[in-house]
DNA sequence: AAACAAAATGATCTGAAGGTCTTTAAGTCC
DNA sequence: GGACTTAAAGACCTTCAGATCATTTTGTTT
């Protein structure tokens, strides 16, 4: 349904898992494994963010993968951009060859709508946030019997909304 | 992004288009030709509605394709279950394997959410309003000067909010 | 310079959706 | 019963995302 590719879906776990690091450049080994990807695709992918200037690579001892942007400041929109998602592309619900604003099909309206949000959310949403998650999440599971202290950030996507539609 | 497949919209428009005919059989061709649509693949896809019962269809002279329920009778969810759409089925926005109300990727609740009001929208609007929706928007392209009547058929989904998830 | 460790690259495989074509079976009409 | 009309069915083909593997570069360390 309402989904990224899987490939886009692989890159933002990648990024987050790369985010967690704290500039420690990370393998591609190391992230297929941490974040359960199948690591020859995974170098497919992050060679595709290297192009682009999401990421730097690094061969040969010490190398690895390390962002070339702050986290909070890479959204999943980027990445989407960066891997040509399909979610970018508006398409018509029903498949409608010739639907547009001007000679909408039934469920234009609605669709554009939804689209509208799915695009907000994945501007408003940043690899910082899905890394921060991850995070929480493995604290929580940690804290079995509940005295461990809770991480800081917050739970919702940070407020960013500068950039401009695709 | 959050679209049917292919055949889905096919099927959708196809449906529509038998419809609009009244009772009268359609014959393969003459949808594909109203549509434009891939002949021998929407045989395909009308085979299988018949399998489900949602349309007969019959073979040699004054053959053809017609519905087996009523046009308001027919959801888009009802045709999306039909063909096993992958919209019915829940996906992780972000292709997370263990992805769950219980272990919630980031993405989880929004997508959750958008999932509800595609399905609402898919159950909420039947093949009579795409038909009429069809039938209008062709009325309107014949009344260039403007004073021909309108059809009396509303504009957004009838309200059928009865039946279960998929 | 040699040895080694990493990513980059290209060839190839798989499965599913979408699509075409030909043959077969099931009806109707005369 | 024979001719005709129609959907059904099966055999393919194409494309693309996803995935794997072997090989080649590029870099670091000694």
């Amino acid at each position: 349904m309402a989904t990224l590719t899987q490939g886009t879906g692989y890159a933002i776990q990648a990024l987050s898992c790369v985010a967690a690091a704290a500039g420690k450049p990370q393998l591609i080994r190391e992230i297929a494994e941490s974040c359960d990807l199948p690591a020859p695709y995974l170098s497919k992918i992050v060679h595709r963010l290297s192009r682009v200037g999401l990421v730097k690579t690094q061969r040969g001892i010490n190398g690895g993968v390390t962002l070339l942007r702050e986290a909070v400041d890479i959204t999943l929109l980027d990445v989407c951009r960066a891997l040509d998602d399909p979610v970018i592309h508006p398409r018509c619900l029903l498949g409608v060859a010739e639907c547009s604003d001007a000679r909408a099909c039934p469920a234009h309206a609605f669709n554009m709508e939804q689209r509208g949000k799915i695009i907000e959310f994945l501007r408003a949403t940043t690899v910082a946030d899905i890394a921060a998650f991850e995070m929480k999440r493995r604290w929580r599971l940690l804290a079995t019997a509940g005295e461990t202290s809770e991480p800081a950030t917050s739970d919702g996507p940070s407020e960013r909304t500068e950039g401009s539609e695709p």
